[in-house]
DNA sequence: TGTACATCAGTGAACGCGCGTTCACTGATGTAC
DNA sequence: TGTACATCAGTGAACGCGCGTTCACTGATGTAC
């Protein structure tokens, strides 16, 4: 049947946020087709209406994902005390909110090391996803200009998913919260109060 | 027909050894249990023979990945000039050779996202094998007590590794250089001259 | 305004494929006598 | 020392399953007249 008018866009935007969501939570390898199709209300055969191709998606879904994030950052260094920005990104980045919630979290903690087997063309394409997350957080990093405000990030947000990603691997809560705990502390002051 | 008296050993550690180097390259979900026999000149009819399950193999393939990279980062520290066995842990782990050579480097940059979406008890066992790489490399690691060696341990090797996961991410040769050479420089004034 | 027709997002069955696992079988070696 | 037999690591075919992808079909809506 014939659908409304703007409902093939609103159904691709869907795909893309699910599979965002699902390929950070269960892994990309994980999630199929099927199950992202399902989880919005549709059968699988309709996903190549809206894709040419599973890789398509995962392109995506990474840029969807960081550009989540890049919102969420934001907002965290938006609504905090004047001078106190980075402070608050590094504090909620190394949550226990933050390692419980990998559906809507970090990228890079999430799939990193997948992305990093993905063709040079893939990586190509999720390169450009992740700049435009670094650009969006440049104001709130350390650096006198903004290719220094680009190192900062390039070394912190790495460090930081690395970090949560281990403590995400933990067997239980406590060790986690120590974990997230001692690299709050590590990277506040290193980053944040830099000889202080 | 029979086997000589001590192959069953020496084909499981095979086993094991392939699949430590199988999953860290191509990912755990990627590497089934046909590739992993294959590689080593056996049909995977006979795997079962050796693990109930291709869970068994995943958590002593870890183990096995752990135990490696402690062999060679004690190596690595022993042949460094006296006082300097920490930078040379840190320049190492942070080089474009292991950048390159994931099969046989560090299975946090390679599978930690994965380990994090296992079961408790997997991850159990595998805190293990994570705490018997640190034991051993605690010597190197700033810090008055075993603890705060423990706590450095915890910060350094977790970080490093989302740096050079994150790194091997990059598209190109020149942009992976310049994110290792960042971090080292970071670490090695971090944590080998902190304050310095 | 009313009618006939084209459109195309989504369905659901089918495809070949590789996965983890099972199992009857093989046959060189170790053991019992 | 020689022979008969048990052992069991490894083979290879088969299993059910879920994957990514294809495709003939459906039918409410938009368009042409």
């Amino acid at each position: 049947m014939r659908y409304p008018a703007d409902q093939k866009a609103e159904t691709r935007e869907k795909i893309i946020a699910e599979a965002s969501r699902l390929f950070r939570d269960r892994g990309a390898e994980a999630s199929g087709i099927g199950s992202v199709m399902k989880e919005i209300g549709l059968t699988k055969g309709g996903f190549y209406r809206h894709f040419d191709s599973r890789d398509h998606l995962y392109v995506e879904a990474i840029a969807k994902a960081f550009h989540d994030m890049g919102d969420n950052m934001v907002a965290v260094a938006k609504g905090a005390p004047k001078g106190h920005a980075l402070q608050a990104i590094i504090e909620r980045y190394l949550s226990m909110e933050h390692l419980q919630s990998a559906r809507t979290g970090c990228v890079l903690a999430a799939l990193a090391s997948d992305i990093a087997r993905q063709p040079a063309a893939v990586r190509r394409q999720v390169n450009r996803s992740r700049e435009a997350y670094r650009d969006r957080l440049l104001p709130y990093l350390p650096g006198a200009t903004d290719e220094e405000k680009a190192i900062s990030f390039s070394l912190l947000f790495p460090s930081m998913a690395g970090v949560l990603m281990t403590a995400r691997t933990l067997p239980d809560r406590q060790s986690q919260e120590r974990m997230l705990a001692h690299a709050r502390e590590f990277f506040v002051r290193s980053y944040v109060r830099p000889g202080g």
